[in-house]
DNA sequence: GTCTATAACCGGATAGAC
DNA sequence: GTCTATCCGGTTATAGAC
């Protein structure tokens, strides 16, 4: 029986959340309405906020998802690829892959995401499992790279890695060009640019500027989630 | 007759604005409703929607306000201070002091301005006025140094300056230590390592990273404004 | 106690009279 | 320029069904 009303509850509210997406990337998300989405999943609205406690958080989804499928995606790319540059450069480009079908509500998702209160916010409590996920695929990257990378910058680069990615997709966000163009071009120009900044950050000469660096960002960002930062 | 009447919705316009700036610091920016923004300002709500297109067009006012304020309380550091370093350090401290007033609803005005769609948002046209005079005045920062800067990155600077400075706020925004400790001790730590980094780039070692860095960030921002981009 | 529905609330925004 | 009345859509209260 429990398996029977689980089962049932959760095709419901799979429903609702295939509804509002497809909703969402037909007319975009201030144009869809939770009455629309309730109507379209065959549900009252009242039981569309039972699953969902908001419009927004319907957006999570949109997380989870691209997260799982840019893992995917990647799949093949880290098991062939060497060097630091094409793992991180393949790695950047399956995410616009992934993300791309969802560029037209973007805008929407970013604006909700800015907010240091919205449990959506990258830096969230409620992030946490996603942006470690996230990390996680990049300290792969660096992990099955045949490039030698000093060992205290090799610690933190995962969660430098996380950030630069971060700012990759604000760019793409406000990237209106045919087929992201600029977008990849700015990974192409950025990879090449931090895999030479990483292989000269060994140098002798650039050790203070990078133990200062390193320094100044642990104490920055002291934990992956700190809860009272 | 046209003064007067000019006059008095000048007056009028000043009080609602005056009005909604000083219950978004009360109530904060979500409790505060253009009901009770029109009512404290003794008009009504049909009336401040006719001065002003959204709630949100509200804030608005903040962007002015304070880079007015933070050139004035530049201005005497931009007189005296004279290593590039200082004077880099002296406009971010400026800066967040003129906008601590405002850091309980920082997250609502960047939560708006994040839209790529707003016209809030710093890369927006309707922003460009207020953009060219905020990196006018990281260009008078560096002028006036006494540091010694390749030419060819002391012109790319400014921007590159201005962009430093989103990222602070942004740091800021999300900051919740006490006197702002944090983000001031950010500033610090990377106004140093900028320093640092500028003065490096003049090494010859460095020099085919800085033309590439270079002429990846011409071909990305190739205009202080691009229209189509 | 898990799910679903209806009716209402609330506040941002607009229409249209004066 | 200013108002009143109304719309619209996210959200909630609450009652009842399974």
């Amino acid at each position: 029986m429990d398996v029977t009303k689980t089962r049932k509850s959760e095709e419901t509210r799979a429903r609702i959340l295939d509804t509002a997406l497809t909703l969402f990337l037909e007319r975009g998300f201030q144009e869809t309405t939770m009455r629309a989405i309730a109507d379209a999943a065959g549900v009252s609205v009242g039981n569309a906020y039972y699953y969902f406690e908001s419009k927004e958080q319907l957006i999570q989804a949109f997380y989870a998802r691209t997260h799982v499928e840019h893992v995917a995606a990647s799949h093949d790319l880290l098991a062939n690829a060497k060097s630091f540059a094409d793992r991180l450069r393949g790695l950047m480009h399956t995410k616009i892959d992934t993300i791309e079908p969802y560029h037209q509500f973007a805008g929407v998702l970013f604006r909700t995401a800015a907010d240091p209160q919205s449990p959506l916010h990258p830096l969230s409590a409620e992030s946490a499992p996603v942006r470690d996920e996230a990390t996680a695929i990049f300290a792969e990257a660096l992990d099955g790279s045949t490039s030698r990378i000093p060992s205290d910058l090799r610690a933190e680069l995962p969660r430098l890695l996380w950030l630069y990615h971060m700012g990759v997709v604000l760019f793409w966000i406000h990237d209106s060009s045919p087929g992201r163009r600029r977008t990849r071009r700015l990974v192409d120009g950025t990879v090449s640019l931090i895999a030479s900044l990483v292989s000269l950050s060994a140098n002798p000469l650039l050790r203070p500027l990078r133990k200062r660096a390193l320094a100044l960002l642990r104490e920055m960002i002291p934990e992956a989630a700190p809860a009272s930062a």
